[in-house]
DNA sequence: TTGACATGAAACTATATGGTTTCCTATAAA
DNA sequence: TTTATAGGAAACCATATAGTTTCATGTCAA
């Protein structure tokens, strides 16, 4: 399943502040490795984990290889969320209820 | 950081599972275990990291140790997930301004 | 108070993961 | 047509993770 190479994507927090870093626009791997304390390697696995899941897509451009973010992918996740949604909204509203009922 | 409790705990295909499974209500780890194929101190261990992120509560009722789902935790994960909005947004603007264009 | 049951905990194993170093290839620029 | 730069790929290492088996503990029920 695709679902679980986004899950995985994410669990990193290398890898969501690549995210957060590629909001800002397209970057290099050499670009992207200059703001961790990691060599270019290790910084390449992370990019090609997020490719994977499909948050990263990447566009040649002479020698360089530009990464931008996917955001599209994160969709995956807000579906996720969204089915536990109901159960929050429960809770909510048994506690609105309760709070009503101590009212009178 | 506790945000990353969270991402890692949700980051297991099982451990999602069981939150799905827990959505339906409580249930005592003997319960859960026999819907997975694995033993039963496996799905201990999965239980302690979801609550470890706070995604699942334990309530002792006799010699039984009932989980419920913590659905608040998710919170993070949808914070996180709000910040990247814009940028999906900011993509749909986009295209919507093209077709626009292309219309005229 | 003994037996059965629900769980915790420890010790162990195999594989996945995150990182490294080293070397190769392709493109740009001198 | 060399040389420098950007990145890919392979081999390797340490630790984390997901699982197992085995044993100990606490509580209910007869």
């Amino acid at each position: 399943m695709t679902q679980q190479l986004v899950f995985r994507a994410i669990a990193d927090p290398t890898r969501r502040s690549i995210m957060t870093m590629l909001s800002s626009g397209e970057r290099s791997l050499n670009d992207i490795t200059a703001e961790f304390e990691m060599t270019r390697p290790a910084v390449a696995k992370h990019l090609n984990i997020l490719r994977e899941g499909g948050l990263v897509r990447v566009r040649k451009q002479g020698r360089e290889r530009l990464h931008r973010l996917q955001p599209e992918a994160l969709k995956t996740v807000s579906d996720w969320l969204s089915f536990f949604d109901q159960f929050w909204d429960e809770k909510l509203a048994n506690l609105k209820q309760a709070v009503e009922m101590d009212d009178e």
